[in-house]
DNA sequence: GTGTAAAGTGAGCTATTACTCATGTTATAC
DNA sequence: GTATAACATGAGTAATAGCTCACTTTACAC
């Protein structure tokens, strides 16, 4: 390392014509392949640029310190996963306790199953840290996860809402996060994200709720 | 970063005299409080040395090289865990589940007590990873667990036993790994274990789980 | 076709890091 | 008291990182 201050700031240039904006694209490849095959310590900028097949100046044309390309490429994965949140959250209002447990769930994993080892690595990424990016998921979800819970306030035996939230948020994203590499095969199926839901419903409720039979029929 | 190649290997030399050990320790203090204060990026072996009040000639006299530093201080740091880990073990032999689950949850609590913010940066650094030493934590966890859950096997309800020891390990490393930060209080009051405890057991066991009125909300 | 700005280059500067080694100081052995 | 080993020192080295800048090439406007 040699100089490291700056914090993320924006493009030193914003790429206008096609040929320059495919450079950036080709850089911020180049960034994330570097992150995922070779982890945090290759990960230089000089390396990056040669990978990408540009020049080091290039680089820095575009991103005016290595944070910044850091930040960009999270930028990105973030943009990438927040699609259809917004309809998550609007499904989530009117379902009952249950769907809405099941919701953050399958939000949770649909947003660690969108180029799952990239996720990997920017979480335990050191400068901006999981502290910064992997902890603003994980805040949003707090917040909505509350908002629901007062509206169901009624339904949850829990005495301590805040912990209630506290627990059901941490369990779901640490259960998720972790499942992507030891137990992928029940986080694709849905079997993990049953299993969860029943034990936070239950919980919440204080009253069991019984296992559906196998792969997850919706009927009724 | 100038050279990293090497593994963690043995002291360079062993301290005889109680200087040197004192110096030793002198160092490995001094590498704490920068790892605790300052973050890894500030964990370099020169400023380590200058802190200690020491010659960084010193320090490579007793460290071969900075991983072995840390390895050190992880050493440690897990020894002063480690004490009583049996003691728990044995108890949970001849204990009901329910008790089982509580065991298991003090003991991970009582680890990131020991020194918590030490353990925290110690568990988010980069080389050896959270993936070399914290999860040594959550496998021993999870083997233990494992045995003491085939052992009861018959008072869980959960059809999948390795999917439940799954939950159940990293359901209780995060939540409590989380709380140190964000619900310290809790931690030490032991009411978020008891929560813990009565989701937990809830779920293995398909039976909801009353809330008890110990540790402090008195009355009934 | 020519002017101008965008895009691209890469040798090299500066800072910093992990680590060495020749040398000096203190404690123990006899 | 002296020899010897343990302990301690810190200026210096090699490697490598992030980043600059003087310069060339390419694309677009007219």
């Amino acid at each position: 390392m040699a100089r490291r201050k700056k914090t993320v700031a924006s493009p030193r240039k914003l790429p206008e014509q096609d040929r320059s904006r495919a450079t950036v694209d080709t850089i911020l490849a180049a960034a994330a392949r570097i992150l995922v095959r070779d982890g945090y310590d290759a990960f230089t900028t000089n390396r990056v640029a040669e990978k990408a097949g540009v020049s080091i100046g290039s680089l820095y044309q575009y991103f005016p310190n290595k944070d910044a390309l850091l930040g960009e490429l999270m930028r990105r994965h973030t943009h990438a996963i927040e699609d259809g949140i917004e309809a998550m959250a609007e499904r989530a209002k009117s379902a009952p306790l249950a769907e809405v447990v099941r919701i953050a769930i399958e939000h949770n994993v649909r947003a660690h199953l969108v180029d799952p080892e990239l996720h990997r690595v920017l979480s335990e990424v050191p400068p901006l840290g999981k502290l910064d990016w992997e902890a603003a998921f994980t805040e949003r979800m707090v917040s909505r996860v509350r908002d629901a819970f007062e509206a169901k306030r009624a339904e949850i035996a829990v005495a301590d809402l805040d912990l209630a939230v506290y627990l059901v948020t941490h369990t779901v994203e640490a259960v998720v996060h972790n499942a992507v590499t030891e137990r992928l095969a029940d986080l694709k199926s849905g079997v993990l994200a049953e299993e969860v839901t029943r034990m936070l419903v239950g919980y919440l409720t204080g009253k069991a709720v019984p296992a559906k039979r196998s792969a997850r029929a919706a009927a009724e």
